[in-house]
DNA sequence: ACCATATAGTACTAAAATAGTCCTATATGA
DNA sequence: TCATATAGGACTATTTTAGTACTATATGGT
């Protein structure tokens, strides 16, 4: 269902939480309390969104976590990066040698122009929109060239 | 990692081969040979499409199967759901009553929008772009609104 | 200097999703 | 009516993911 990992949904929630917020310093217990993921879990979400930089720590008593980069300069593309690995679709665009068909293999490339047109948009996405209360939001995305013709849509998301 | 299931890249690449020759009746024995995917495998993949409408059924001797649409009207998103079904993100996106914490979530609306986004951009691929040799794909993809000055890139891929 | 507090790192276990296979029923053309 | 080919369902093994636990290390305050 092409969906993104528990994890990844749990680092959102946390990192939305610590984005109300930007300038406090919050310790794991704390999130715990706010968000109702449990400790442990929250912890190692934290561990990898501090290692891949969105998240600075600071040991210690009165340690804690903050953003890195303000939530508008974080997307969410590094986020899910952050916890999943490099988004690709499919195996063959991550490692090479996997597919005993990688020499025949006519549509590898397609599914990397797939990659990157989902790539960029989530990485069109900030944290800072997940910050924001969801209203009303525009997207709009169109595709020239080859891929003419088959989309020139206003999307409107409500809820 | 974003990934899609093995079973989703096996029929881009089934459909890929009917769609070289669109015309023609494939049995399933005949798309095994062709392409190196293990004939039950095949089998399996081929009636989820068929179910979905996406390939028509022949049965009987001299029987198999044809694309119902042309590939130029089969995009990807519709591909994907025939396999995995809906496509979101999160579970809280498809199914009501699962999350605890569902009544107070703020950001179930943004993920929404993403959820959009994404599948946006993956119904803007065609068939026909598979069947094609990939060379140089050019793929614009802009955000205004809320989300404006995030990106507006032409993104060129090559391989 | 010591101690309470908080993160860092690693290893392990349980659960869920996925892949792949097999068997039987049904339809069709020659 | 028979050989051929799809339809449908059930089942099992494998892989991935989630979640937990434990030990080490760093820091600030007393």
């Amino acid at each position: 269902m092409l969906r993104v990992s528990k994890l990844t949904d749990y680092a959102t929630v946390i990192l939305t939480h610590i984005g109300h917020q930007p300038s406090v310093i919050h310790a794991a217990t704390d999130i715990t309390k706010a968000t109702g993921v449990a400790l442990p879990t929250v912890s190692k979400v934290l561990k990898l969104l501090t290692k891949e930089a969105i998240l600075t720590s600071h040991r210690g008593s009165k340690g804690g976590y903050v953003l890195t980069k303000s939530p508008t300069e974080t997307n969410i593309a590094e986020i899910i990066m952050a916890i999943e690995g490099p988004i690709s679709m499919t195996e063959c665009s991550t490692d090479e040698g996997i597919c005993e068909q990688e020499s025949s293999c006519e549509i590898k490339g397609n599914w990397n122009l797939i990659n990157r047109a989902v790539y960029t948009a989530l990485e069109a996405v900030t944290l800072a929109d997940l910050v924001a209360p969801a209203n009303q939001q525009y997207v709009n995305i169109s595709l020239p060239g080859r891929l003419k013709g088959q989309v020139s849509n206003d999307l409107k998301v409500e809820n």
